[in-house]
DNA sequence: CGGTAAACGAGACGGTACGTCCTGTCTTGAT
DNA sequence: ATCAAGACAGGACGTACCGTCTCGTTTACCG
């Protein structure tokens, strides 16, 4: 994922096996000493492997934090419930439930706030994270408008315009009630949140 | 707004000057270093004081960001626009045109991304940042029940409830928007989002 | 001692109870915490005294050491013990009971070290310690040349000669003995010292 | 010479120049600011080196400082003049040139005086500077024995007590002429000294 | 199978920032 | 004018990490 393939034909090849420690010593870290506190020196020790090693595939703490942190949300699925207002209920819990987990609390906004002075970061994200879940969207929609819940888009301008908008505000919302708000993504909150995103403020306190 | 009051009678008092000077230095850092290469000795020098000052008044990076940054939210104002649609436009870019600057996008995720692990920074940042800003929320929530535009809540704790949601999607997405999707929180994307929030998916594509 | 004699009419006067409430401070701190340790900030506390009123007396750290420690030599006396060699192990004894107080032993040396760069300081202690317990051997010759023990000396060159010479050797020796060796200049090394000063090498070993 | 020998096979070995260059730059500072100013930081930076090699190599100033001065002893000899009194003349001359140097006088006492607090110091200093130079008293009793200028020892113990007490004579006497009193110990003052070593006080004014 | 070249562990290196401590000066209100 | 109290500018402390480097060693491939 991170290596720029080197292309070398010679000498001893990389252990595929420190890449996968390596990540593995890195969530650990999260964990138990959240970003400010975590070191790569720390992620090397746990990982059994030198400094050295870790520093030839990653250029830094905020390169490895995303590529670590980007694999958590490679879980996330988009099970059929039959209904937009379900399906939307069931992948947003879904990424409440990562959310809420320490590894990627700690590092995520971390690494966003890294992102917004260093471009190449932030399309690393883009790339590794964000990019990556957008599929859930689309096929969110895609089914909605087979079942006839939503009309079709104008047009493909149209569509990835709506598409952006709906992930800014779902992940935003879930985003912010986690971290900022601090209170939990709740089955109660999700559904006082989907009746907004679907019928609007005005539906908002039935 | 720091200070804890220390109520010594005796002694040379705190400077006052300081205190503004030492905001005003964090700021510009902020903008010049970001976050990450931002330093409490650097700050010192840049206010014309001595570290130790810096320390006597706050306990670390993370603290004295948010405070620096909390002044800036404070220019938010909640104009008239004469419908709810128009208010919320009109609140929403001005939050994003805060959100733009480079002092408030630098350090507001990195000390949300370390409040994750420190229970007394969170409170600081609600106290001094988020829960000064819902009085915009309650306030425009109070216009659109007068013009008809809302309907009443049904009680106090359904009101407050609907606050926070509504807090959760408007701050929400105009940060993932500004920070992680890093595309200008426009007009026109604006509009688009104001459209959502009051008519649901289904008014986002007219 | 340290006063400049400001002559100064009006005004509160200065405390004279502070000066010998600071100097005992000094004294005590040096035993409990050595010279390198000894804070000027810790001697005013323990003197109930305001850092302020400790340099308005004394320019620093090393002056103050100076005076706190001569105060201890002034009880040096020389007793007429009948014969020239008694006299001498009598004030070596006296002498080197003093050394061994870790006040003096803390603070002694390491004003001496600061008083190689500086002049002044040098003065200082050569007039408040040095010069002031020369009288010892001024008086133990005189007594030793009434008794016939010694000649006396060719000149008043030759006599200040001599004296300065006994002293840098008296001194010297049991200074270097407690300090540098670590050996406790008790008895029985006084009653060697005594005879290889009075008969010379030769006479050291019998 | 400081090293404890960590016997590590595996890493990077540590760099021998390093010692060399700090030790060096040691001395100039002594030279050019005296003990109280020097810092280790300034020491670093004069060599060439990070603050960090400094501290894995010795634990503070003080150590570092009696290294440095330990060096300028060695080059102590004991020159074969034909009788004991040229012998002791001609060795103390060294070491009062030695003792001139602005790099001894600044440290030695310094170190000395932090040994009164400091057993593991007292040690390092005698193992590095005292105990190195009684091979001087020892060779030159020997030769003073072999001319028959001096009886030989009644046994190993009083010989170890007479080495002993001569080098805090001679080291002692030294010492105060040059940083207490201030004085040139020259030719004319050794001679002086080297009588009453030789022949006691009553030698002393012919 | 033996040579070669890169990856590896270990840890020293130059460097930067940390947060604390002390110095010597100052500013307050009270004596 | 002096005092107690304590804030202030300044600077050194000793520590912790960073990211680089230099070792000696290991391990795959290639001739």
């Amino acid at each position: 994922m991170q290596s720029r393939t080197p292309a070398s034909r010679t000498g001893r090849p990389r252990s595929a096996a420190a890449d996968a420690a390596i990540l593995a010593a890195t969530r650990q870290a999260l964990v138990e000493l959240g970003w400010s506190r975590l070191t790569l020196g720390d992620v090397a020790t746990r990982a059994g492997v030198a400094k050295t090693t870790l520093y030839r595939r990653w250029a830094g703490k905020h390169e490895l934090v995303v590529d670590a942190v980007a694999e958590l949300f490679d879980e996330l699925q988009l099970p059929d419930r039959g209904s937009l207002a379900a399906d939307i209920e069931g992948v947003v819990l879904q990424f409440a439930a990562i959310l809420a987990r320490p590894e990627a609390k700690s590092g995520l906004m971390a690494v966003v706030a890294e992102s917004t002075r260093d471009e190449a970061l932030r399309e690393r994200i883009r790339a590794s994270i964000v990019d990556r879940q957008k599929r859930l969207v689309l096929e969110g929609r895609a089914r909605a408008e087979a079942r006839g819940e939503l009309p079709p888009p104008a047009g493909p301008e149209e569509a990835a315009r709506t598409v952006d908008l709906i992930f800014d505000v779902v992940a935003g919302a879930v985003v912010h009630r986690t971290l900022v708000s601090a209170e939990p993504a709740d089955e109660a909150w999700v559904r006082g949140f989907t009746r907004v995103l679907l019928g609007g403020l005005g539906a908002a306190s039935t």
